[in-house]
DNA sequence: ATTGGTGCAAAGGTTTTGCAAAAGT
DNA sequence: ACTTTTGCAAAACCTTTGCACCAAT
């Protein structure tokens, strides 16, 4: 069971070249059909379900709700924070290794996984704070 | 500009009662309809919206995609961490100045402002975590 | 009287499903 | 040949919006 297909290849390539950022999946399958590929919005989503079920890639909410988003799952997502701007929206990923001291310090104190591929911390960004 | 209304008084008291159990806009309606209420699901969203922005409640994204979320803010959310577990849903208020190492680090490395109110921390709890 | 609130119906957007045709094995 | 995958159209969702009516001040 299980077919090889240029679908399949199509969308796994789209993630893989977003090197760790997310998509949604619109932005998926808009990005095949600018790149010529032949693709299906549902095809999208199927293969979506499927490689998120076998942990190949990650699914979670973008925050408001305009749908959700993909990455790649050994993708850096580990090694950086989500930041996002309650102001401008823009999503900010920002490597930084104090987010393992706060993930040692929630497990140590708090006995609690921190999920860092799910989190989001919202504030407000440089520049919307100096618009104001 | 404000109007007292029963819809209002009877959405917030929805919320009141499942002290510290989350809620999506369509239980809220459903259960105000089983209590004879009269109220209709857009006002239902409607005041969530404004409860949500004037900071009375919080509002998370389920995980899954059934829909939003909502639950009673307590007042003292400045103070402490929101971490809400990916399993089972509870949100767990933690009172520790961590919080603060976290936010000053951002603002000092990043220059961002952190919104300690809106930012929740996902993962897994302990319980949870014992379970598997 | 004036202003804000309500709720139906309709529209908006994302995701899922039914099914016949196409593609992989 | 046989089974899986595809993709269109349509449905199923959750949420927002337009608008006429109602309620609170």
């Amino acid at each position: 069971m299980g077919y090889n297909t240029k679908q399949q290849d199509a969308i796994l390539s789209a993630l893989k070249s977003s090197k760790g950022k997310h998509m949604t999946a619109d932005e998926i399958y808009l990005k095949l059909i600018r790149q010529g590929k032949q693709v299906g919005k549902t095809t999208v989503y199927r293969h979506l379900e499927k490689l998120t079920a076998d942990g190949t890639i990650r699914r979670y909410s973008s925050g408001d709700n305009s749908g959700a988003c993909y990455q790649l799952a050994d993708s850096h997502c580990n090694e950086h924070y989500h930041l996002k701007c309650s102001s401008c929206g823009k999503l900010i990923h920002v490597e930084c290794d104090f987010l393992d001291e706060l993930a040692r310090h929630l497990m140590n104190d708090h006995s609690f996984e921190l999920d860092k591929c799910k989190t989001v911390l919202y504030g407000k960004c440089e520049k919307c704070r100096e618009e104001k």
